[in-house]
RNA sequence: GGGCGAUUAGCUCAGUGGUAGAGCGCUUCCUUCACACGGAAGAGGCCACAGGUUCGAUACCUGUAUCGCCCACCA
């Protein structure tokens, strides 16, 4: 027998340390157009450089090293390309907090010392996300790491962003956007969060201009906000008001008059009083109207929304009205509007509301409607040929539930602005001559202002003259791009794009897309649309989204809430395994995970398990082993393989389905449940009796088995399979390069696994006994097993051996009748009975008043059920045949165990013992 | 307002038109020579509610309730 080689206790951190380092040093994970077989490619959702690895990312990329790891070991020419996110205004939103703290603002810096900072900054930081997933033991080809502001992908940008402008997909234009007063900058759609508030609806009286007596009741919640309005809107049926339209009404804190119109399209006369003011700069529905009725736009917010007095001036506000509220933010000029409007009894009433405002995704500050010029993407020719590839599934979203989802975004796009007034991204590729544009370019308080109509010269490089009046006097456009404009491209910008690289050949489109359903939108949806106008094909063939990961509680995980599972220490506490295997094991589709730690610690007791099965398996590597035909395997061994073979098909099959958490439960059910419960008990005698017959071949199954399984388990749990793996007979150096399992059809054997559960059957029966009888551990038990069925009673003669050593007993197996009655209780299960033998030590008068008050109990329970049950069979495990012959002889133990008694009479007498 | 999902053991979740499953937790027994991060035996469920289809429903259909998510400009 070997020294074991093996600690007693796996401890991960080490064996993570080592082979994170030796697979990134052997370069394995390198991916290479030449290499050969089918392509596989992942590319990563890439993660933004400010960030660190949280559970959501855990999860993510957890399942895509699955997926990966996976088809590297089926032979699949398989890359995973890693990468970072420049993620423009978190970045800039982190480096200016630091600025802050060092008395410093990015103003004060200048836009180019700024960008220069930043660089450091990801100089210095950016890689901690990247070390961490390496720590995960992510199979990433970490020699293609791309970054969406390395030099190549910048180039792709432009050429994407000129390539959309000429063909008139990319205009430029104002209209009313999303703002951030806080990050100073437009936001897209998709990046507003918007969130239930409790507010008020506030009733005032717009007096008419020919009548001052007879009041227009309008009904707001941003009461601060009609100072600019330009109108007031009624619906053109209602017989309330429809006489008024073409009236005017003197808008009350100003000195203007406004029209009242008719609008179908924005007022619903149900609501409120029935009358809407229009504010055409400040809300998107008026804005709209505005469009309608040809309205003036009166900007009373300024950019960090705050009352701007010169906005005011123009809206012909009251002097002293713009003195009291000037240069206020909307929450505090709320309330002032609020008092000023009640002290001069225009304010009708208010009651309270509920309404919906919308927040900035990156820094929470709520939104405000902003009338600036910003660029846009022209969606729609865009969405149609992407909506199409989905309908016809050349993309297949899994799980199915969300195509829907998809395609109702999709065929409802609006038009996407991709214009930050911010200083990290890539810069528009857009110049403006100053001579041609002088008055549409405006300088003031720092901030350059490009009006609308400006005629910009959109170029792959930097003009050196102006095309229609060759000034050399140019000014480059100072926004910059949506940083979601780079994600969409990441598919193929990543592989060399524009250039007609191998890599895009071999790996475009990419195969499986493994992300979260927030970001279904942002980005997956546009990469859809790029791949297909740019590359003239899908970018991946399936797209699989994974649930949320939430605390225990179903929380959000948040900072400010402090219910952050911290994916390292965790990695730390329980191994990277452990939490792998956790998270697989929860991906089931359409749920959320709630995470709770004492779920990995099982998956660490997992990882333990498996560790001391190879222990075990290591003691007997040094006998003599053989390879032999299954013929010629034992009981055990052929049972084992069968089982081995299930759980291979298994695997592969939920693999192929993204059931990650299935395949994990089949890993784990086999792994502990039968090798090692079953499988390695079975064998101990055999092992443990040095000159034993079937030794050979038992020692050679007992390690093939365990390195089929590591192969099986390994892209779930790598560290630990190959550490494993190394100390097994093999050839190859790491098991990341070996096959994956495939089934052996010798392996399966039906007629074993019968044999096999009959075995597990009758043991389970004697444990019960044992456990009934109080019979002490140490003592072995004197039991007969009998079937009624001849052949099965054949084939408890073969098991006999097993059953002794398993139930600790000494058994005989003969048939049911002609067991000594005398002092035996006797267990029946599906035709099977087991007779234990009562030895003069063990008090029988309690075993059976035990047994007697189960009886009870299940009766009771019986009863309750009302009669349904008078025939047994229905609680009884037992085929109806065997009850029915047993018919009054018969009691019910508990729902799968008949207790048999050889008459009625002596059941009675058990019973009233 | 629209759409989607959930509701199964104390907790977290699988699951199937035909006798309810797992992990964790709990109870009892056991430190036997792979593992106490272990072994064995147990307790514990009108499968949210109400109808319908069916020989039979936890599963299929309809509705109700509660919770969650996504989308949406209702002033």
């Amino acid at each position: 027998m070997a020294t074991p080689q093996l600690e007693k206790t796996y401890n991960p951190k080490a064996v993570e340390d080592r082979w994170t380092r030796a697979w990134i040093a052997r370069r394995y994970f390198h991916a290479s157009p030449d290499h050969p077989g089918k392509p596989y490619c992942i590319v990563i959702p890439p993660p933004n450089v400010t960030g660190s690895l949280h559970v959501g990312h855990a999860l993510n990329h957890s399942l895509q090293d699955i997926l990966i790891r996976w088809r590297r070991m089926q032979g699949r020419n398989t890359l995973w390309l890693p990468g970072t996110d420049h993620a423009g205004i978190a970045t800039q939103n982190v480096v200016e907090k630091q600025l802050m703290a060092e008395g410093l603002s990015r103003e004060s810096l200048g836009r180019e010392r700024f960008v220069e900072r930043v660089w450091q900054w990801k100089a210095a930081s950016g890689n901690t996300i990247i070390n961490q997933q390496k720590q995960l033991g992510e199979s990433c080809d970490w020699d293609r790491l791309r970054f969406t502001m390395d030099e190549g992908l910048s180039k792709a940008v432009i050429e994407v962003f000129v390539r959309l402008y000429e063909d008139g997909l990319i205009y430029r234009g104002e209209r009313l956007i999303n703002w951030c007063p806080r990050c100073l900058t437009a936001l897209s759609d998709i990046e507003v969060e918007h969130e239930d508030i409790k507010g008020k609806l506030y009733h005032i009286r717009y007096p008419l201009t020919d009548d001052p007596d007879t009041v227009l009741v309008v009904a707001t919640t941003r009461p601060e906000t009609m100072l600019g309005d330009t109108a007031v809107a009624v619906h053109p049926d209602d017989p309330r008001y429809r006489h008024l339209i073409g009236k005017k009404v003197r808008l009350p804190l100003t000195t203007r008059e406004i029209p009242i119109v008719g609008d179908r399209i924005l007022v619903d006369f149900e609501f409120g009083t029935g009358a809407v003011k229009i504010t055409p700069a400040h809300d998107f529905n008026d804005y709209e109207a505005g469009e309608r009725h040809g309205l003036t736009r009166l900007a009373v917010l300024d950019h960090a929304a705050l009352l701007d007095a010169a906005g005011m001036q123009q809206a012909a506000v009251e002097p002293s009205v713009i003195e009291m509220l000037r240069g206020l933010p909307v929450s505090k000029a709320r309330p002032k509007v609020e008092t000023l409007l009640r002290e001069r009894g225009i304010l009708a009433t208010t009651e309270d509301h509920k309404m919906a405002i919308g927040k900035c995704y990156r820094c929470k500050t709520v939104v405000e409607p902003y009338l600036s010029p910003q660029w846009f993407v022209n969606i729609k020719p865009l969405a149609e040929p992407a909506i199409k590839a989905v309908e016809e599934r050349r993309i297949r979203i899994v799980p199915e539930s969300w195509v829907n989802n998809y395609l109702g975004w999709m065929r409802d796009i609006k038009d996407w602005c991709i214009s930050r007034q911010i200083w990290w991204g890539h810069q528009i590729p857009a110049w403006y001559c100053l001579a041609c544009n002088g008055r549409q370019i405006i300088t003031a308080d720092g901030r350059t202002t490009i009006l609308p109509g400006a005629v910009p010269i959109v170029s792959k490089s930097a003009p050196t003259r102006c095309p229609s009046c060759g000034s050399t006097d140019l000014l480059r456009d100072p926004d910059v791009l949506d940083t979601w404009f780079s994600s969409a491209l990441w598919p193929f910008t990543t592989l060399g794009w524009p250039d007609q690289t191998p890599e895009l050949k071999t790996y475009y489109p990419t195969s499986t897309l493994v992300t979260g359903l927030d970001i279904l939108f942002f980005w997956v949806a546009r990469m859809v649309m790029m791949g297909l106008k740019f590359m003239g094909d899908v970018p991946f063939k399936d797209v699989y989204i994974h649930a949320l990961v939430r605390d225990a509680e179903g929380q959000k995980m948040s900072k400010s809430k402090g219910n952050v599972i911290d994916p390292l220490h965790v990695m730390d506490q329980f191994g990277t395994d452990a939490l792998r295997f956790t998270l697989a094991s929860m991906a089931s589709p359409g749920r959320d995970i709630k995470l709770a730690e004492e779920r990995i610690e099982g998956y660490r007791n997992f990882a333990n398990k498996i560790w001391n099965a190879a222990r075990f398996a290591l003691m007997y590597l040094d006998g003599p082993r053989t390879a032999l035909p299954p013929g010629q395997r034992t009981f055990p061994d052929r049972w084992i393989l069968s089982r081995l073979g299930h759980a291979i098909r298994a695997v592969t099959a939920e693999l192929e389905s993204y059931r990650f958490d299935r395949a994990a439960t089949v890993l784990y059910q086999f792994i502990w449940h039968e090798y090692c419960d079953w499988y390695l008990e079975l064998i101990k005698p055999v092992l443990q009796a040095p000159e034993h017959l079937d030794g050979a071949s038992t020692r050679h199954t007992l390690v093939e088995t365990l390195e089929t399984t590591m192969r099986l388990l390994h892209p779930f749990m790598p560290f630990i399979t190959e550490e494993i793996w190394q100390t097994l007979p093999r050839q190859g150096d790491s098991i990341v390069l070996q096959n994956y399992p495939v089934l052996d059809q010798d392996w399966v054997a039906p007629d074993v696994e019968q044999h096999f559960s009959l075995l597990e059957h009758t043991v389970g029966l004697t444990r019960t006994g044992r456990a009934l009888l109080n019979y002490p551990p140490g003592q072995q038990i004197p039991f007969h097993v009998g079937h009624d069925d001849p052949n099965r009673q054949n084939q408890l003669h073969q098991l006999q051996r097993h059953l002794a050593h398993l139930s600790r007993g000494t058994a005989e197996v003969s048939s049911p009748c002609d067991w000594p009655a005398v002092r035996l209780l006797r267990l029946v299960t599906e035709g099977l009975s087991v007779g234990i033998g009562v030895s003069g030590d063990v008090d029988l008068k309690k075993a059976i008043e035990r047994l007697a008050k189960q009886i009870m109990e299940t009766d009771k329970e019986l009863q309750r059920v009302d009669g349904k049950l008078k025939n047994l069979e229905f609680v009884s495990k037992a085929p109806p045949e065997v009850i029915a012959e047993h018919q009054g002889r018969v009691q019910t133990l508990s729902r799968d165990r008949v207790l048999l008694a050889d008459s009625e009479r002596q059941l009675r007498a058990m019973l009233a013992v």
